[in-house]
DNA sequence: TTCTCTTATGACACCGATGACATGACACCG
DNA sequence: CGGTGTCATGTCATCGGTGTCATAAGAGAA
């Protein structure tokens, strides 16, 4: 491979001269930069990062540390795609910046990421960010040097910048939503409570029909999330029936993603009953393989990942150039409601200007 | 940062035993050993991999090129996963060899190809890997340094080194199985022809026929796959409502991919036919948020997309290391079928010993 | 006892860039 | 015409490790 010395000595310069042309960082006569890219292109130069790395001691590099890539046996939230958004934003939002990133994955086994970590350091990252698999709490090993770090999807009991969604305000708006639309009865069939994004959900569901003027009826929630154990079905199967029995029962069925969604449609056509002309649902995640290929397309809640993605870039950025304004906390990032034809409208209005959409 | 210098002062031995000492390249004494490891503690040193890097001349890096990350705006085939797992069995056979994984994405846009190569031949990367989305033939610049390169889910004309999924033969064990469970009349909703899978697993099916004894019937064969534009489900309808009209309907319809299988199963619900039991469904891709959501379980054939990242990796490893025993041509990576209950066994048989499993 | 041979360690140059500083050639100014 | 800037370029040291070679100290062999 060829160095910088070749490329003088063809050129007829010196190194630094060399250097100059690449980096632009002081005048060059035209004769000389002309000559000097001819030799570069004559020998197929390509600088080494490694000696300018030495030299400069900024690496260019962002650490990214997921179990996106292998994620765990068992089938978990959404299926592992999320990560990939986060990351297709980080991407984005780092491309502009000429960062370079290094991707490492923890197979979905936490204990491997300080190995990875130390790899990151090793490579002089000047940042690390940390995805997870679904919003959860995370305990991550320490950075001994002062390396910036990013939580996203996840944040810590240590105060480390996370970037979360918003699940009170998108299940709230969804909600708030469906009031709009005119119903009054809506179930809920709500992720297990463990996961972090179950109880800020069902907060702002509750908080959605406090605001709408309804009084909260625990018989139309019900929680049948299994964590993807055999059964759910069978449970969905029987929480819905029993709903539909109520003397008022639900004319909306919210459920706690989409992929319960599509269990839920497969359920209610079983039971003969039509969506949404007869019962209407609406899912969360607007994971789009399942929200636009059902029929009717499904009504649910984004969750922003790209836009959260973009955010910890961002914040990582901001915390690199050392920027002094630094907020404290996590980070929410709300995302739209996508309002298909899974729900009936139940009253005629010009709600359109409802359709709230907060992505960038 | 602490540098090796620093180490060596606090230990009060000399920077190249500690790099012995970090390398375990040469005997060194217990006592001297346990200086440098308590001073490498102490100071929280994390040796540098530039520095390294540019004595030894090797960086430990592959380079990884996909648009998994950022994919195309319209909804593609499987919709981005696919490369992810791909990602994931090369990350699983790398992380033995020592190697760590630069990932950058072209967004979709094949020309941005060129400067992420440029910027991994900076970073001299030992090998380089390009992930397709899907199937395809794709035209990447050539790498002019002797860089080792492969191609995953995809090829190109000049004979890079190709990693890809069998799908003639993924096609055509899923029809041998149907055939076995008793089906006679196999309907077959394609992918468009124009995408590298569709005529290779044309072929199997009616190479499976033809073993099984059955004329292929081209009322039978209908391509419904608009590329994710509107209709789609029409057209499907369509298609299944002719061909259940004939005089021998199929009992079976192999659909081009599992997401096309979802939209079939809420056809046919919707026209009143019960599956398994009126009519069968299989699909393809083995998508597993849809194949093990739906109700039944969605009969289709796994598209080995981690085994197809391992053997891309071991094949790289392989040009690494310069094995002078390079196999020639694209690598076919076959998958199973996965045999649920969305196909009814018409004929009571041992079936058992042909569910063929050949992922690794 | 003297001569290898191994073990344990250090000295020093070097990998390929770039930062700091110096230098020579003009141009422009009063 | 000397002084002062700006432009264009070169010299040299340096970043943090490691390869090469040298050296010293003991162990075992002749």
């Amino acid at each position: 491979m060829a160095t910088i010395y070749d490329v003088a000595r063809i050129a007829g310069v010196s190194p630094k001269t060399v250097s100059r042309v690449l980096n632009g960082d002081a005048p060059v006569g035209k004769a000389t930069r002309e000559a000097v890219e001819s030799a570069i292109a004559q020998l197929d130069y390509v600088p080494s990062n490694a000696a300018r790395m030495m030299r400069s001691q900024r690496s260019g590099l962002i650490g990214l540390i997921t179990g996106a890539i292998s994620m765990s046996p068992e089938p978990t939230q959404p299926a592992g795609l999320p990560e990939l958004f986060i990351v297709q934003g980080i991407q984005k939002s780092l491309a502009n910046s000429g960062m370079t990133m290094m991707i490492a994955d923890t197979g979905g086994v936490v204990e491997k990421a300080a190995p990875l970590i130390d790899t990151f350091l090793r490579h002089r990252v000047e940042g690390l960010i940390y995805v997870a698999e679904y919003h959860q709490k995370v305990a991550l090993p320490v950075i001994s040097d002062g390396t910036p770090m990013i939580l996203a999807n996840c944040f810590d009991d240590r105060g480390t910048p996370a970037i979360l969604p918003d699940d009170w305000r998108g299940q709230h708006d969804l909600v708030a939503r469906l009031i709009t639309a005119g119903h009054r009865r809506i179930g809920y069939l709500t992720l297990r409570p463990e996961i972090a994004a179950g109880p800020l959900r069902l907060d702002g569901y509750r908080a959605a029909l406090l605001a709408g003027g309804i009084t909260y009826d625990a018989a139309l929630v019900a929680n049948c999330d299994l964590e993807g154990r055999d059964g759910e079905t069978q449970l969905l199967w029987e929480a819905i029936d029993r709903m539909l029995r109520l003397s008022s029962p639900p004319t909306v069925f919210c459920c706690g993603n989409d992929k319960m969604a599509l269990r839920v449609y497969g359920i209610l056509r079983s039971m003969g009953r039509k969506v949404p002309t007869e019962v209407s649902v609406a899912g969360y995640d607007n994971y789009r393989v399942i929200a636009e290929t059902l029929y009717p397309p499904l009504t649910t809640v984004d969750l922003p990942y790209t836009a959260m993605g973009v955010r910890a870039a961002q914040r990582l950025m901001a915390m690199i150039s050392g920027e002094t304004r630094e907020e404290k906390g996590p980070t929410l990032v709300a995302g739209p409601v996508y309002w298909r034809d899974s729900v009936t409208e139940l009253r005629p209005a010009n709600v359109s200007l409802l359709k709230s959409v907060r992505e960038e």
